[in-house]
DNA sequence: AATACACTCAACCGCGCGAGC
DNA sequence: GGCTCGCGCGGTTGAGTGTAT
Protein backbone atom coordinates (compact mmCIF):
# COMPACT_ATOMS: atom_id res chain seq x y z
CA UNK A 1 0.00 0.00 0.00
CA UNK A 2 1.18 3.45 -1.46
CA UNK A 3 0.88 6.56 0.53
CA UNK A 4 -2.14 8.28 0.42
CA UNK A 5 -2.53 10.77 -2.47
CA UNK A 6 -1.46 14.18 -1.60
CA UNK A 7 -4.97 15.45 -3.06
CA UNK A 8 -6.08 14.36 0.14
CA UNK A 9 -4.17 16.67 2.33
CA UNK A 10 -6.29 19.34 1.65
CA UNK A 11 -9.77 20.15 -0.28
CA UNK A 12 -8.25 20.53 -3.91
CA UNK A 13 -9.37 20.34 -6.73
CA UNK A 14 -9.42 16.98 -9.15
CA UNK A 15 -11.48 15.88 -12.55
CA UNK A 16 -10.95 18.18 -15.92
CA UNK A 17 -9.26 21.55 -15.89
CA UNK A 18 -10.63 24.70 -16.83
CA UNK A 19 -9.05 27.50 -19.29
CA UNK A 20 -8.52 29.19 -16.68
CA UNK A 21 -6.27 26.44 -14.42
CA UNK A 22 -4.49 25.66 -18.03
CA UNK A 23 -3.85 29.24 -18.17
CA UNK A 24 -2.32 29.73 -14.45
CA UNK A 25 -0.42 27.04 -14.75
CA UNK A 26 0.85 27.72 -18.32
CA UNK A 27 1.87 31.07 -17.48
CA UNK A 28 3.80 29.59 -14.24
CA UNK A 29 5.85 27.58 -15.83
CA UNK A 30 6.46 29.60 -18.73
CA UNK A 31 7.80 32.14 -16.40
CA UNK A 32 9.31 30.35 -13.40
CA UNK A 33 10.34 26.73 -14.65
CA UNK A 34 8.26 23.97 -12.32
CA UNK A 35 10.84 22.86 -10.06
CA UNK A 36 9.31 21.27 -6.89
CA UNK A 37 5.83 20.28 -8.36
CA UNK A 38 4.97 19.36 -4.93
CA UNK A 39 5.29 23.78 -4.55
CA UNK A 40 4.09 24.25 -8.00
CA UNK A 41 0.00 25.04 -7.06
CA UNK A 42 0.56 26.96 -4.40
CA UNK A 43 2.78 29.38 -6.52
CA UNK A 44 0.30 29.15 -9.89
CA UNK A 45 -2.43 29.52 -7.19
CA UNK A 46 -3.81 26.42 -8.15
CA UNK A 47 -5.73 24.50 -6.38
CA UNK A 48 -4.74 21.53 -7.44
CA UNK A 49 -2.05 18.77 -6.28
CA UNK A 50 1.69 18.94 -7.25
CA UNK A 51 1.15 15.73 -9.62
CA UNK A 52 -1.91 16.73 -11.20
CA UNK A 53 -0.44 19.47 -12.13
CA UNK A 54 2.68 17.86 -13.45
CA UNK A 55 0.50 15.35 -15.64
CA UNK A 56 -1.40 18.20 -17.50
CA UNK A 57 1.98 19.85 -17.75
CA UNK A 58 3.35 16.86 -19.69
CA UNK A 59 0.28 15.75 -21.60
CA UNK A 60 -1.15 18.78 -22.53
CA UNK A 61 0.29 22.32 -21.65
CA UNK A 62 3.82 21.70 -22.76
CA UNK A 63 4.88 23.75 -25.78
CA UNK A 64 6.51 20.54 -27.52
CA UNK A 65 3.91 18.49 -27.68
CA UNK A 66 2.66 17.36 -31.30
CA UNK A 67 -1.32 17.81 -31.81
CA UNK A 68 -3.28 15.44 -34.00
CA UNK A 69 -3.26 11.90 -35.21
CA UNK A 70 -0.77 9.42 -35.39
CA UNK A 71 0.79 8.64 -39.18
CA UNK A 72 1.15 5.30 -39.95
CA UNK A 73 4.49 5.47 -39.06
CA UNK A 74 4.55 6.50 -36.11
CA UNK A 75 1.80 3.29 -35.27
CA UNK A 76 4.42 0.88 -36.86
CA UNK A 77 6.66 2.94 -35.01
CA UNK A 78 4.95 1.99 -31.75
CA UNK A 79 4.41 -1.50 -32.41
CA UNK A 80 8.08 -2.44 -33.11
CA UNK A 81 9.15 -0.66 -29.91
CA UNK A 82 5.97 -2.71 -28.20
CA UNK A 83 7.41 -5.77 -29.46
CA UNK A 84 11.30 -5.06 -27.30
CA UNK A 85 9.90 -2.87 -24.94
CA UNK A 86 6.68 -3.93 -23.90
CA UNK A 87 3.90 -1.47 -21.73
CA UNK A 88 6.87 0.81 -21.07
CA UNK A 89 5.39 3.92 -22.35
CA UNK A 90 7.64 6.12 -21.22
CA UNK A 91 10.59 4.41 -23.18
CA UNK A 92 8.31 4.17 -26.27
CA UNK A 93 7.21 8.17 -25.86
CA UNK A 94 10.81 8.84 -25.88
CA UNK A 95 11.24 7.63 -29.23
CA UNK A 96 8.37 9.21 -30.61
CA UNK A 97 8.69 13.45 -30.14
CA UNK A 98 5.82 15.10 -29.03
CA UNK A 99 4.05 12.18 -27.82
CA UNK A 100 3.25 11.69 -24.16
CA UNK A 101 3.25 8.09 -22.51
CA UNK A 102 -0.05 8.53 -21.87
CA UNK A 103 -1.25 9.63 -25.65
CA UNK A 104 0.43 6.03 -26.79
CA UNK A 105 -0.43 4.05 -24.23
CA UNK A 106 -4.24 5.23 -24.96
CA UNK A 107 -3.47 4.73 -28.84
CA UNK A 108 -2.29 1.18 -27.89
CA UNK A 109 -5.02 -0.06 -25.73
CA UNK A 110 -7.70 1.65 -27.75
CA UNK A 111 -6.56 0.73 -31.52
CA UNK A 112 -3.67 -1.17 -31.93
CA UNK A 113 -4.20 -3.89 -29.99
CA UNK A 114 -7.21 -4.14 -31.81
CA UNK A 115 -5.13 -3.56 -34.93
CA UNK A 116 -2.41 -6.40 -34.01
CA UNK A 117 -5.56 -9.09 -33.31
CA UNK A 118 -7.27 -8.26 -36.42
CA UNK A 119 -3.84 -9.25 -37.84
CA UNK A 120 -3.69 -12.58 -35.79
CA UNK A 121 -1.47 -11.46 -33.85
CA UNK A 122 -1.55 -11.32 -29.65
CA UNK A 123 -0.77 -7.66 -28.63
CA UNK A 124 0.78 -8.92 -25.41
CA UNK A 125 3.24 -11.39 -27.03
CA UNK A 126 3.54 -10.16 -30.45
CA UNK A 127 3.84 -13.60 -31.62
CA UNK A 128 0.61 -14.80 -33.72
CA UNK A 129 -2.28 -15.91 -32.25
CA UNK A 130 -2.57 -19.01 -33.95
CA UNK A 131 0.90 -19.86 -33.13
CA UNK A 132 0.01 -22.21 -30.43
CA UNK A 133 -2.83 -23.90 -32.86
CA UNK A 134 -0.33 -24.56 -35.46
CA UNK A 135 1.96 -26.44 -33.23
CA UNK A 136 -0.66 -28.96 -32.66
CA UNK A 137 -1.26 -28.91 -36.14
CA UNK A 138 1.99 -29.12 -36.64
CA UNK A 139 2.88 -32.27 -34.93
CA UNK A 140 -0.47 -33.43 -36.52
CA UNK A 141 0.91 -33.19 -40.11
CA UNK A 142 4.63 -34.15 -39.07
CA UNK A 143 3.20 -37.79 -38.57
CA UNK A 144 1.13 -37.54 -41.19
CA UNK A 145 3.15 -35.96 -43.96
CA UNK A 146 6.18 -38.80 -42.92
CA UNK A 147 4.37 -41.77 -43.43
CA UNK A 148 3.50 -40.50 -47.26
CA UNK A 149 6.59 -38.91 -47.51
CA UNK A 150 6.75 -36.32 -50.64
CA UNK A 151 10.24 -37.41 -51.92
CA UNK A 152 8.44 -38.34 -55.40
CA UNK A 153 6.66 -35.21 -55.74
CA UNK A 154 9.72 -33.36 -54.32
CA UNK A 155 11.55 -34.54 -56.59
CA UNK A 156 9.28 -33.89 -59.63
CA UNK A 157 9.55 -30.61 -58.62
CA UNK A 158 13.54 -30.04 -58.09
CA UNK A 159 13.51 -29.39 -54.53
CA UNK A 160 16.29 -29.71 -53.26
CA UNK A 161 17.62 -29.20 -49.75
CA UNK A 162 20.24 -30.24 -47.08
CA UNK A 163 19.02 -29.59 -43.88
CA UNK A 164 23.05 -29.39 -42.95
CA UNK A 165 22.76 -26.08 -45.12
CA UNK A 166 20.55 -24.59 -42.97
CA UNK A 167 21.68 -22.03 -40.51
CA UNK A 168 20.50 -21.31 -37.24
CA UNK A 169 20.02 -18.07 -35.78
CA UNK A 170 18.78 -16.23 -32.30
CA UNK A 171 21.24 -19.34 -31.04
CA UNK A 172 18.43 -21.96 -32.57
CA UNK A 173 17.93 -23.85 -35.29
CA UNK A 174 15.17 -23.80 -37.26
CA UNK A 175 15.20 -27.26 -39.19
CA UNK A 176 13.49 -27.51 -42.24
CA UNK A 177 11.11 -30.60 -41.68
CA UNK A 178 8.30 -32.03 -44.03
CA UNK A 179 5.87 -31.15 -41.10
CA UNK A 180 6.61 -27.41 -41.75
CA UNK A 181 4.93 -27.52 -44.84
CA UNK A 182 1.50 -27.59 -44.08
CA UNK A 183 -1.40 -27.59 -46.69
CA UNK A 184 -4.11 -25.22 -46.42
CA UNK A 185 -7.16 -26.20 -47.25
CA UNK A 186 -9.55 -24.14 -49.52
CA UNK A 187 -11.73 -23.21 -46.78
CA UNK A 188 -9.25 -22.00 -44.75
CA UNK A 189 -8.30 -19.35 -47.65
CA UNK A 190 -11.85 -18.33 -47.96
CA UNK A 191 -11.56 -17.31 -43.99
CA UNK A 192 -12.30 -14.03 -43.71
CA UNK A 193 -8.78 -12.65 -41.72
CA UNK A 194 -7.77 -15.39 -40.35
CA UNK A 195 -4.37 -16.39 -39.37
CA UNK A 196 -3.07 -19.38 -41.33
CA UNK A 197 0.05 -20.10 -40.53
CA UNK A 198 2.96 -19.21 -38.70
CA UNK A 199 6.63 -19.51 -39.36
CA UNK A 200 9.88 -18.77 -37.82
CA UNK A 201 12.43 -17.87 -40.26
CA UNK A 202 16.25 -16.15 -40.74
CA UNK A 203 16.31 -13.88 -43.27
CA UNK A 204 19.94 -13.01 -45.37
CA UNK A 205 20.48 -10.55 -46.60
CA UNK A 206 23.33 -11.44 -49.11
CA UNK A 207 25.72 -9.90 -51.23
CA UNK A 208 28.16 -11.26 -54.00
CA UNK A 209 31.49 -11.31 -55.51
CA UNK A 210 29.86 -9.88 -58.84
CA UNK A 211 28.04 -7.17 -57.37
CA UNK A 212 25.22 -8.74 -57.13
CA UNK A 213 22.49 -8.89 -53.92
CA UNK A 214 19.97 -11.19 -52.68
CA UNK A 215 17.35 -11.66 -49.97
CA UNK A 216 17.16 -15.13 -48.71
CA UNK A 217 14.59 -16.58 -46.51
CA UNK A 218 15.41 -19.94 -44.21
CA UNK A 219 13.87 -21.50 -41.31
CA UNK A 220 10.51 -23.25 -41.16
CA UNK A 221 9.58 -23.34 -44.42
CA UNK A 222 5.31 -23.11 -45.37
CA UNK A 223 3.24 -22.89 -47.96
CA UNK A 224 2.77 -19.73 -47.50
CA UNK A 225 6.07 -19.10 -47.70
CA UNK A 226 6.32 -20.34 -51.38
CA UNK A 227 3.83 -17.74 -52.03
CA UNK A 228 6.32 -15.10 -50.51
CA UNK A 229 8.37 -16.43 -52.70
CA UNK A 230 6.59 -15.90 -55.61
CA UNK A 231 6.39 -12.23 -54.61
CA UNK A 232 9.56 -11.78 -54.30
CA UNK A 233 10.52 -13.78 -57.30
CA UNK A 234 7.62 -12.10 -59.43
CA UNK A 235 8.85 -8.28 -58.22
CA UNK A 236 12.46 -8.00 -57.56
CA UNK A 237 15.31 -8.29 -60.75
CA UNK A 238 13.48 -11.40 -62.05
CA UNK A 239 16.30 -11.37 -64.73
CA UNK A 240 18.84 -11.75 -62.56
CA UNK A 241 20.10 -14.16 -59.54
CA UNK A 242 17.23 -14.74 -57.43
CA UNK A 243 18.01 -16.89 -53.59
CA UNK A 244 14.89 -15.47 -52.34
CA UNK A 245 13.85 -18.39 -51.30
CA UNK A 246 16.76 -20.69 -51.31
CA UNK A 247 18.65 -22.28 -48.33
CA UNK A 248 21.29 -20.20 -47.05
CA UNK A 249 24.77 -19.71 -48.13
CA UNK A 250 27.18 -22.61 -46.80
CA UNK A 251 28.91 -20.19 -44.81
CA UNK A 252 31.88 -23.07 -44.47
CA UNK A 253 32.59 -23.48 -48.07
CA UNK A 254 31.12 -19.59 -48.82
CA UNK A 255 28.75 -21.15 -51.53
CA UNK A 256 25.80 -20.20 -52.49
CA UNK A 257 23.35 -23.09 -52.35
CA UNK A 258 19.76 -23.79 -53.78
CA UNK A 259 16.80 -24.10 -52.00
CA UNK A 260 13.66 -25.73 -52.09
CA UNK A 261 11.89 -23.12 -53.96
CA UNK A 262 13.70 -21.99 -57.16
CA UNK A 263 11.37 -24.65 -59.44
CA UNK A 264 8.63 -23.40 -58.35
CA UNK A 265 10.14 -20.12 -59.82
CA UNK A 266 11.54 -21.92 -62.74
CA UNK A 267 8.65 -20.87 -65.59
CA UNK A 268 8.78 -17.42 -64.04
CA UNK A 269 12.85 -16.70 -63.98
CA UNK A 270 15.66 -17.57 -66.10
CA UNK A 271 17.10 -20.90 -65.21
CA UNK A 272 20.80 -20.41 -65.45
CA UNK A 273 20.55 -17.56 -63.76
CA UNK A 274 19.27 -18.99 -60.74
CA UNK A 275 21.00 -22.08 -60.87
CA UNK A 276 24.38 -20.38 -61.50
CA UNK A 277 26.52 -20.96 -58.38
CA UNK A 278 27.73 -17.31 -57.18
CA UNK A 279 30.49 -16.56 -54.36
CA UNK A 280 28.84 -15.45 -51.47
CA UNK A 281 31.08 -11.79 -49.99
CA UNK A 282 29.05 -11.28 -47.43
CA UNK A 283 25.47 -12.32 -46.01
CA UNK A 284 23.74 -11.50 -42.50
CA UNK A 285 21.23 -12.94 -40.67
CA UNK A 286 18.07 -11.48 -39.48
CA UNK A 287 15.78 -13.55 -36.91
CA UNK A 288 12.32 -12.73 -37.61
CA UNK A 289 9.00 -14.15 -37.12
CA UNK A 290 6.20 -14.13 -39.29
CA UNK A 291 2.80 -14.86 -39.68
CA UNK A 292 0.02 -14.65 -42.57
CA UNK A 293 -3.79 -13.62 -42.87
CA UNK A 294 -5.71 -14.18 -46.02
CA UNK A 295 -8.60 -11.55 -47.01
CA UNK A 296 -11.26 -12.33 -49.59
CA UNK A 297 -12.02 -9.91 -51.92
CA UNK A 298 -15.78 -9.92 -52.55
CA UNK A 299 -15.57 -7.92 -55.45
CA UNK A 300 -13.22 -9.21 -57.53
CA UNK A 301 -13.01 -13.06 -55.80
CA UNK A 302 -9.04 -12.08 -54.79
CA UNK A 303 -7.27 -13.72 -52.16
CA UNK A 304 -4.91 -11.17 -50.46
CA UNK A 305 -2.56 -13.10 -48.47
CA UNK A 306 -0.70 -10.39 -46.14
CA UNK A 307 2.36 -11.37 -44.54
CA UNK A 308 3.58 -9.91 -41.00
CA UNK A 309 7.30 -10.33 -40.43
CA UNK A 310 8.66 -9.38 -36.96
CA UNK A 311 12.20 -9.16 -36.83
CA UNK A 312 14.14 -8.40 -33.52
CA UNK A 313 18.08 -7.84 -33.47
CA UNK A 314 19.64 -6.50 -30.60
CA UNK A 315 17.72 -3.37 -29.28
CA UNK A 316 16.31 -3.09 -32.30
CA UNK A 317 13.07 -4.50 -33.67
CA UNK A 318 10.62 -4.18 -36.89
CA UNK A 319 8.03 -5.29 -38.22
CA UNK A 320 6.77 -5.28 -42.51
CA UNK A 321 4.02 -6.35 -44.10
CA UNK A 322 3.75 -7.98 -47.25
CA UNK A 323 0.65 -8.39 -49.34
CA UNK A 324 0.03 -10.49 -52.28
CA UNK A 325 -3.48 -10.86 -54.34
CA UNK A 326 -4.49 -14.48 -55.50
CA UNK A 327 -6.96 -15.37 -57.79
CA UNK A 328 -8.70 -18.36 -55.71
CA UNK A 329 -8.22 -21.17 -57.46
CA UNK A 330 -9.05 -24.11 -55.00
CA UNK A 331 -6.98 -26.94 -57.29
CA UNK A 332 -3.81 -25.07 -57.11
CA UNK A 333 -3.90 -24.33 -53.24
CA UNK A 334 -5.47 -27.52 -52.23
CA UNK A 335 -2.42 -29.51 -54.67
CA UNK A 336 0.17 -27.52 -53.36
CA UNK A 337 2.02 -30.01 -51.14
CA UNK A 338 5.79 -29.66 -51.40
CA UNK A 339 8.33 -31.84 -49.36
CA UNK A 340 11.91 -31.51 -48.67
CA UNK A 341 14.19 -34.11 -50.02
CA UNK A 342 17.17 -34.06 -48.06
CA UNK A 343 19.40 -35.23 -50.56
CA UNK A 344 23.29 -35.62 -50.69
CA UNK A 345 25.36 -33.40 -52.80
CA UNK A 346 25.71 -35.83 -55.38
CA UNK A 347 22.14 -35.96 -55.87
CA UNK A 348 21.79 -32.29 -55.35
CA UNK A 349 24.01 -31.44 -58.03
CA UNK A 350 22.38 -34.24 -60.48
CA UNK A 351 19.22 -32.08 -60.07
CA UNK A 352 20.70 -29.17 -60.61
CA UNK A 353 22.34 -29.92 -63.83
CA UNK A 354 19.72 -32.05 -64.89
CA UNK A 355 17.68 -28.64 -64.40
CA UNK A 356 20.56 -26.72 -65.94
CA UNK A 357 20.28 -28.94 -69.00
CA UNK A 358 16.97 -29.71 -69.88
CA UNK A 359 14.69 -26.69 -68.33
CA UNK A 360 12.12 -27.49 -70.50
CA UNK A 361 11.74 -30.88 -69.36
CA UNK A 362 10.67 -30.06 -65.70
CA UNK A 363 7.40 -32.06 -64.71
CA UNK A 364 4.93 -30.26 -62.62
CA UNK A 365 2.30 -31.56 -61.13
CA UNK A 366 -1.28 -31.54 -62.78
CA UNK A 367 -2.02 -28.63 -60.65
CA UNK A 368 0.30 -26.02 -61.17
CA UNK A 369 -0.90 -26.30 -64.93
CA UNK A 370 -3.94 -24.55 -63.82
CA UNK A 371 -3.56 -20.56 -64.44
CA UNK A 372 -3.36 -18.42 -60.99
CA UNK A 373 -3.17 -14.47 -60.76
CA UNK A 374 -0.98 -12.53 -59.38
CA UNK A 375 -1.09 -8.53 -58.79
CA UNK A 376 -0.26 -6.43 -56.14
CA UNK A 377 -2.75 -5.71 -53.98
CA UNK A 378 -2.59 -1.80 -54.14
CA UNK A 379 -2.74 -2.32 -58.06
CA UNK A 380 -5.53 -3.73 -59.63
CA UNK A 381 -4.82 -2.69 -62.95
CA UNK A 382 -1.51 -4.61 -62.89
CA UNK A 383 -1.42 -7.16 -65.69
CA UNK A 384 -3.11 -10.43 -65.10
CA UNK A 385 -0.47 -13.06 -66.16
CA UNK A 386 -1.06 -16.79 -65.90
CA UNK A 387 2.40 -17.96 -64.79
CA UNK A 388 2.26 -20.52 -67.24
CA UNK A 389 2.03 -18.06 -70.31
CA UNK A 390 5.37 -15.90 -68.77
CA UNK A 391 8.12 -15.75 -70.91
CA UNK A 392 11.32 -14.66 -69.66
CA UNK A 393 12.43 -12.09 -71.60
CA UNK A 394 9.18 -10.53 -70.53
CA UNK A 395 9.63 -7.47 -68.82
CA UNK A 396 8.20 -7.95 -65.08
CA UNK A 397 6.32 -5.07 -63.43
CA UNK A 398 9.36 -3.15 -61.46
CA UNK A 399 7.22 -1.37 -59.26
CA UNK A 400 7.77 -0.23 -55.50
CA UNK A 401 5.75 -3.05 -54.04
CA UNK A 402 5.60 -4.21 -50.15
CA UNK A 403 8.90 -6.37 -51.17
CA UNK A 404 10.90 -3.38 -52.12
CA UNK A 405 9.45 -1.73 -48.53
CA UNK A 406 10.56 -4.70 -47.11
CA UNK A 407 13.90 -4.59 -48.55
CA UNK A 408 14.48 -1.38 -46.82
CA UNK A 409 13.47 -2.26 -44.06
CA UNK A 410 15.11 -5.53 -43.65
CA UNK A 411 18.41 -3.18 -44.75
CA UNK A 412 17.14 -1.33 -41.34
CA UNK A 413 18.11 -4.00 -39.51
CA UNK A 414 21.16 -5.10 -41.57
CA UNK A 415 22.14 -2.00 -40.14
CA UNK A 416 21.79 -2.46 -36.77
CA UNK A 417 23.92 -4.95 -37.31
CA UNK A 418 26.51 -2.64 -38.02
CA UNK A 419 26.58 -4.07 -41.49
CA UNK A 420 26.67 -1.84 -44.61
CA UNK A 421 25.56 -3.42 -48.03
C1' DA B 1 -35.94 11.27 -30.80
C1' DA B 2 -34.45 8.13 -27.40
C1' DT B 3 -31.60 4.68 -25.90
C1' DA B 4 -27.76 1.61 -25.76
C1' DC B 5 -23.40 0.60 -26.82
C1' DA B 6 -18.59 1.51 -28.32
C1' DC B 7 -14.83 4.24 -28.30
C1' DT B 8 -11.52 7.93 -27.03
C1' DC B 9 -8.82 10.31 -24.03
C1' DA B 10 -7.84 13.19 -19.98
C1' DA B 11 -7.12 12.38 -15.50
C1' DC B 12 -6.64 9.74 -11.35
C1' DC B 13 -4.60 6.17 -8.43
C1' DG B 14 -1.31 2.97 -6.53
C1' DC B 15 3.12 1.71 -6.42
C1' DG B 16 8.25 1.49 -6.99
C1' DC B 17 12.34 3.87 -6.70
C1' DG B 18 15.83 6.99 -5.32
C1' DA B 19 17.37 11.00 -2.69
C1' DG B 20 17.87 13.18 1.53
C1' DC B 21 17.87 13.22 6.33
C1' DG C 1 19.48 1.00 8.10
C1' DG C 2 15.04 3.13 8.41
C1' DC C 3 11.98 6.67 7.41
C1' DT C 4 9.85 10.40 4.66
C1' DC C 5 9.09 12.58 0.56
C1' DG C 6 8.81 13.65 -4.39
C1' DC C 7 8.89 11.95 -8.92
C1' DG C 8 7.67 9.08 -12.54
C1' DC C 9 5.46 5.10 -14.44
C1' DG C 10 1.78 2.00 -15.75
C1' DG C 11 -2.93 0.51 -14.90
C1' DT C 12 -7.46 2.01 -14.57
C1' DT C 13 -11.47 4.97 -14.54
C1' DG C 14 -15.10 7.65 -16.16
C1' DA C 15 -16.83 11.72 -18.70
C1' DG C 16 -17.60 13.01 -23.22
C1' DT C 17 -18.60 11.86 -27.86
C1' DG C 18 -19.88 9.16 -31.81
C1' DT C 19 -22.60 5.54 -33.86
C1' DA C 20 -26.04 1.99 -34.30
C1' DT C 21 -30.61 0.47 -33.38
Amino acid sequence: MGRPPCCYKEKLRKGLWSPEEDEKLLRHITHHGHGCWSSVPKLAGLQRCGKSCRLRWINYLRPDLKRGAFSQEEESLIIELHAVLGNRWSQIAAQLPGRTDNEIKNLWNSCLKKKLRQRGIDPNTHKPLSEIKNEEDKAFDRNKNHEKSSMEETSKMGMVVQENMISSFANERYPLEVSSCRKLSTNNLAANSETHEFFRSGCFLTTYEDGGTATNLVGDFSFQQLVYGLNFGIFKNPDTTLSFNSIPNDRASNQFNFGALPSMILPLMSTSNILTPRRVKNSVCIAADSSMNSYTNASNGFQTLETTMMGTSGNSSHESTTNIELQSNSSFFESISWGIENCGESGKEAQIQGLEANPEEIKWPECLQTPFLLAPSSQNQCPQTSYGEIKPEVPFPMIETTMDIYSKDLQRLAESFGQIF
